[in-house]
This record gives structure tokens, sequence and C-alpha cells, in this order.
DNA sequence: AATTATTACTTGCATATTGCAAGTAATTAA
DNA sequence: TTAATTACTTGCAATATGCAAGTAATAATT
């Protein structure tokens, strides 16, 4: 029995995640619905940031212990990869899945909220970033999506 | 001075909520980023929930001092507003703001994201809507929209 | 070859948040 | 007049987060 305590959700003895309850917006939430987790998203899509110290650098902050069992959980639950660069022993390589690429969306409408209903206090650096999803949804998270792919090779 | 501590974030000596930056994406995640707050929008949304009981209902079970302290922080961050119906003084009313609604799309591309990608424990039932919402999101979202106006008149 | 730096963590402890059970005060219903 | 409902609060235990320091392995520098 895998005793492996992830901060929100935990593992069942058959090793399932365990889940409140069936809605899939209460699930992700037992995923996603944290401070950190998708921020270490938003960091590996639009920062590209792949290491464990590129992350620790976040200007938000997060502890290392927090950061390591946020991977962890990230990692055990398909959204991320973890891999090493040849010739290189020492550094861990955290990667995207698909169905952390899949984010995107969710990331993006966030940042579209934000953009409407917090501007007060935010920079207005974002603001063309914002503009220019909301002018082609479609085509703006297509063209992510490739970036994604591109990066990679 | 204002000392009321609100569970994520919290007000500063001149009553303005602190934020960990002015990333947009970090910024909604100080507002909505934890595992209880979307869903008692969710209820509100499409549960049609307004009352405090109606919410402790709910199928995850959220405790009783949590739902207070989110509902409070909701209102304080102008996501939902606190009535009353005439002729009754005990019950309050709790609905959604226009800044509150609009958190639609976001909560949208969740549910489209659980259902692809966790699908193994969810069940079918939320099928159906996630594909309607696919196939055209703009007009989904709008009816939605509509259907939150035509419910409080 | 030896020392230093970097990377990816872990550990311990303090603080903050959440979860649970019980209690309360103000209505409203029977 | 009593009972039930509603909207909470309170106390305490359990979890999660934050912070500082430490460690082991590898890589870079002298």
């Amino acid at each position: 029995m895998q005793v492996i305590i992830l901060n929100i959700l935990f593992m069942t003895q058959n090793n399932q995640p365990k889940y409140r309850s069936n809605c899939p917006i209460s699930s992700a939430l037992d995923i996603i619905g944290d401070k950190w987790s998708l921020l270490i998203i938003r960091d590996m899509m639009f920062a590209n940031k792949k290491t464990y110290s590129d992350f620790s650098k976040s200007s938000e902050g997060i502890a290392t212990n927090i950061l390591s069992s946020r991977l962890l959980m990230l990692e055990q639950l398909g959204l991320i990869n973890k891999g090493k660069l040849e010739g290189n022993k020492k550094t861990n390589i955290y990667s995207l899945t698909k169905k952390g690429q899949e984010l995107l969306p969710i990331i993006l409408e966030i940042a579209q909220w934000s953009d409407k209903n917090l501007n007060e206090h935010l920079k207005d650096g974002a603001k063309p970033f914002v503009h220019k999803f909301k002018s082609n949804k479609d085509d703006f998270i297509k063209n992510m999506y490739h970036y994604f792919a591109t990066r990679e090779a």
C-alpha cells in the first residue's frame, strides 16, 4: 500500500485518487483548487520554466516544500512529466503532458476575468495578451498549442 | 482599522485586499484558488441555490464555518450580494453579481477539461451539458447569462 | 584533484486553514 | 406555547502552508 499523501488529493488503498464527489467541477478543484498548482502550470506555459529552481524563483515565492509536493502530485496525476536532458544527471526537466496543456483554456479565461474585474491593481502588461485571446479564442489557443509543440523540439 | 481576516486574501490597513503579485492569474487564484469558493458559485449558477442552508447541503459537504467565511469573502470582494426577501426577516438570499456571473466561462472550461481528462470516475450526467457548451461556446454562455437574468425576475 | 557552486530536494517547527461537533439567538411554523 | 428552521459562532483537532536550515549528488572552477 502506497502511503504517499498528496496535499490536496490523496491515494486510497487501490492507488486511486480520492475525489469529494463525481461532479466534474469539484473533481477538477480537487486537483487544481489551490493557490499554487495552476501557477506552476502557468510558469511552464508562459515563462517556459522547466526546472525546480526555475519554479522556486516565481514572483509569488512558492516555498520549496510546497513546490516539491505539488510537482509530485502533478506528476502522479499525469499533468506533467519529469525527465532529464542527456548528459546531465542532475537537473530534472519538467514538461506539460497533453492533459496539462489542456488547462490552457481555463487559465486564459481566468486571465480574462481578472483583466476585466480586478484591474484596479493589475499591471497593464497582460492587456494586449488578453485582448488578442478575446479577439479569436480558438485561434489563440491553437497557436499556443503549436508553440508548446515547437518549443519541445 | 478593519480586522476581518478572510481565509485566502486578507485586508490591509487601507482596506484593500492583498494579492501575492500583480499577475492576473495569481490574483484570481488569491480569490478563487481554493477548494470551496467556486463550488459555492457553481451551486448558485447551476442548482439555483440561494440560502445558507442550501449551500450547506452540497454533496461535497462544506463545513459551516468555512461556508460562513467564504460567503463573507465573496460578498466583500463583490462576487455575490446578500439580501432578504420581503416578509422574511430570517432567511438571507445570496445572489451573483455581474462579477460573479462572469466566472461562468472559467467554470465551463473546467467542466470541459474534467469531462475529457478525468472521466474514469465521473458520472455521465454532465456529458450532454459539456457537449452543448463545446458545440457553440459563445451562444451557450449568452444563454446562461440570459437564464441568470430571468431567474432573478 | 580538490574545492566550490548548483540543483533538487528534505526536515523541523511555527503559523494558518480546514474539518467536525456542538451550541446559540432570532425568527417562523405548528 | 412549543418545536423547528435558519444562519450562524465557538472550540478544538487535524491538515496544509510558510520559513529557515540542512543534505546529498552532480557539475563547474581553480
